[in-house]
DNA sequence: CGGACATTTGACAAGCTTCAAGAGAAGTGG
DNA sequence: CCACTTCTCTTGAAGCTTGTCAAATGTCCG
């Protein structure tokens, strides 16, 4: 009974102007030559299963990946094994420029699902800076927007209690999955178990789950078969205070 | 008994080669050709008293700026008044990216003590990656580092305990201090309060003062006359688990 | 069917927050 | 220069949110 994808979507195609994301209207468009050199600065495609590693902590690899299909995260681990989630990496989000550049300690980046991810080698980085500026200034505009959501969840860590902080992260990936196009019939995948959620939240496995079993007697969430559904979206707004931005095309890689 | 800084140290220079930054090895140098650049970009300067907004929640106003003296704070705010400190800001770091960019709410950035900042206009920002790719490199690079700090932070507020928290926040500060030159006799300059403090770590004030008054007895730190003195920095190194970067240039906007 | 893993629930402990109040330090105005 | 206000720091006590421990139930998969 799990939910196997079709194979087509595992793999990303050969050439980026089939590429099903650049299809759909939540990116912004290139032009034939700006794909064309994203297309040679891709050095190869990567398959990880669910669970595995794409990039092991402490162990950067000098490459940046864009998230083609499934689903994975950024995280830290302390030495005693307790493990923060930084934020969730979904279909068309880039990883890997903090180990490029960041001087502190890496993270580690892990796969929820399994999933497919376009490589890019770090060492061609300054020249796609110099040939392709507007490349180099829609990287920066994705790593602005990393920064903006880990601020939003240390927000969320540090202020919001069990209940809002819940909400918060459903809302949160609700939204950016809706946006992605990845609604259907009011609800959207989800794979993570609540180990996932507590760890993004940094709250324990125990109080996560009398958390989520609350809110869904209070008929704020439904999680079932692989999926979230959010009968009461305002709700769940006003308790954890998000605040919807406007759609908007965002750059991909 | 009020610190004053002297005059000369509160306000930016008129030109960029007289930049105090530049003259320590903290940053990297710049062609002639890239500072005549940084000076023509640059929109004026800025000199905000302690206390006051240098962005005010909310209100973007496009602008991005470079600390030159001072200490100030990046937070995000909830309804009711609880804030989140999400980094503390040093001279030689640049802010207000994520309001040119990013799509989530804005953060708000309060100096600390009196600030002197450089301002440039963001609607310039894209011909200084089409002109001068190589400090668009930078820009991307300090943007990362600045990603870097907030993911260090979200593990120490989402897994770290108070000691913990208390000992990383120290430490992470006299570290960068130090890196920049600003060390003297064993201290550095810590004009944050306790208030300060308990909104960077998501603690209230109460136990945030117990807990340095703990580390205190312990020898492990010593606030006084608006500095901090580490007398065992290694035992506070293996509280936090703080891992030290070797030092390295930053790019300097 | 059996084993591994995720979810759920209860009971108890602990860390942290809130409330309250006093002491100290710093700035203000007479 | 001193009284007064205001802000910060400090400490104790009580309460609540959250963590830990333990065990049962449910689910998936070989």
């Amino acid at each position: 009974m799990h939910h196997v994808p079709p194979l087509a979507v595992r793999f990303c195609p050969p050439h980026c102007s089939d590429c099903r994301l650049r299809q759909t209207d939540a990116f912004t468009s290139v032009t034939p030559q700006q794909l064309a050199f994203i297309e040679s600065f891709r050095s190869g495609v990567l398959a990880v299963s669910a669970g595995a590693a794409v990039i092991r902590e402490y162990a950067p690899n000098g490459k940046l990946f864009t998230l083609y299909a499934g689903w994975a995260f950024r995280y830290k681990t302390l030495s005693d094994g307790r493990r923060q989630i930084l934020n969730f990496v979904l279909p068309g989000d880039l990883v890997g420029l903090q180990q490029e550049f960041g001087d502190s300690a890496a993270h580690g980046v892990e796969a929820v699902t399994d999933c497919a991810l376009c490589v890019f080698t770090g060492d061609r980085l300054w020249e796609l800076f110099r040939t392709e500026p507007r490349l180099g200034y829609d990287i920066t505009w994705l790593s602005a927007r990393g920064e903006s959501f880990v601020d939003d969840n240390l927000l969320t860590t540090g202020q919001r209690n069990a209940t809002e902080r819940v909400a918060m992260l459903l809302m949160h990936l609700y939204r950016r999955l809706e946006r992605l196009g990845l609604a259907e019939g009011g609800s959207v995948p989800f794979p993570l178990n609540q180990q996932h959620i507590a760890d993004a939240l940094g709250l324990s496995l125990v109080h996560t789950n009398k958390t989520l079993r609350r809110l869904a007697k209070l008929g704020l969430h439904d999680i079932a078969h692989g999926r979230l559904r959010l009968p009461n979206p305002h709700a769940l707004e006003r308790l954890a205070e998000y605040y919807d931005q406007p759609a908007r095309c965002v750059p991909l890689l």
